[in-house]
DNA sequence: TCCAACGTATAACACTTGTTATTTTACAAG
DNA sequence: CTTGTAAAATAACAAGTGTTATACGTTGGA
């Protein structure tokens, strides 16, 4: 009755992924997935309406990917938000281009930091939590202080402007809860 | 002899970095500059050898004006740091696209973070030294802390997922300053 | 076997980019 | 006033973008 289809919605959308990872979203156009995808670009318009549809999976796959990489990651803090914090300067170190995206961007469509961290796993209620267990009298301030400093190391690493081993990320990290929760 | 000029550099100059601060670097491009200039492109191409040229120019003026911004910025904190701090987060809220430019884009033939906040005057030196005197051990331990921290709170305004108020920011500044003086 | 239908490729359109070749214009010296 | 020179404008080129019209193949049922 018809052609068989070769290039399926799978092969675009990982090859965007890819392309992203790799080299940044700006660099995600039609003409570029194509040739990696080692087709015409026909095939993407088949699938997706319009180079804004692809985009947002990618997004979405962005996001997606890096909920399973906070879930995977090795939990080696002891302390209230330092896992979360280890998991997400990581991230910025290995995925730049991904961090970009989700976490300084911004931009129409594209969900907050919050969404992003907390995922349906509530992670971040979870370390909310295990600071309010652990005598904090305002968990919600000092999780905000929390993730300014972390966002901020995290954000350094892309402009190269912070280079610390993990073990002294860690340490940094759990000084300067024991430092906010002292006050 | 010859025409006399009417398109000088500072026409273009000037035009550039206020697109710059209005719609950001990338859309500075020959053809919107000649027409926000009220030119054609080729006054441009005869003063800057080529676009990068006029990039770089612009990229420098930021620089200036960044540290014009802070020599002006009226001083509220009354700790080390704070005023480097207040100065640098109210720069994100009210210049986003310079504050991309200095202190997220990165990239060849750019200043450091540190290069362009220390400035001619010495800025973050002069900070230290008065965390030095206030007792401090290690004041460039805490200086980095210190910058984590107010960078993070000044790329979160850049999203929207910080917004406090100056004093609220203010007072964040200095107790999370006691805060790591104390450890 | 043939053929309709759908996937893919090719080619084109309209637009934007940096850059450059060409033409026009203004100015001042002779 | 003429004329040479340099500035500015116009127009073009080559490359790259999203998108679409058209042609080509392949495939599975009649």
């Amino acid at each position: 009755m018809a052609r068989k289809e070769t290039i399926t919605i799978d092969t675009i959308l990982d090859t965007a992924f890819a392309m992203t990872r790799e080299e940044g979203f700006s660099n995600v156009t039609a003409r570029k997935v194509a040739a990696k995808a080692g087709c015409s670009t026909q095939p993407i318009f088949r699938v997706y309406k319009n180079m804004e549809e692809l985009w947002n999976a990618v997004y979405e796959r962005a996001v997606a990917f890096y909920q399973d990489y906070y879930s995977l990651f090795p939990r080696t803090g002891k302390k209230p938000f330092s896992n979360l914090g280890m998991a997400y300067i990581a991230f910025a170190r290995e995925e730049k281009h991904l961090f970009e995206l989700l976490f300084l961007a911004g931009g129409p469509g594209t969900k907050s930091m919050y969404e992003v961290l907390n995922g349906e796993n509530g992670n971040v209620v979870y370390e909310i939590n295990l600071a309010r267990v652990a005598g904090c009298s305002d968990p919600g301030e000092l999780f905000m202080k929390m993730w300014i400093f972390i966002h901020g190391a995290a954000c350094m690493t892309l402009t190269g402007d912070y280079d610390l081993s993990d073990v002294e990320t860690l340490a940094m990290l759990e000084s300067s809860y024991e430092a906010f929760m002292a006050r």
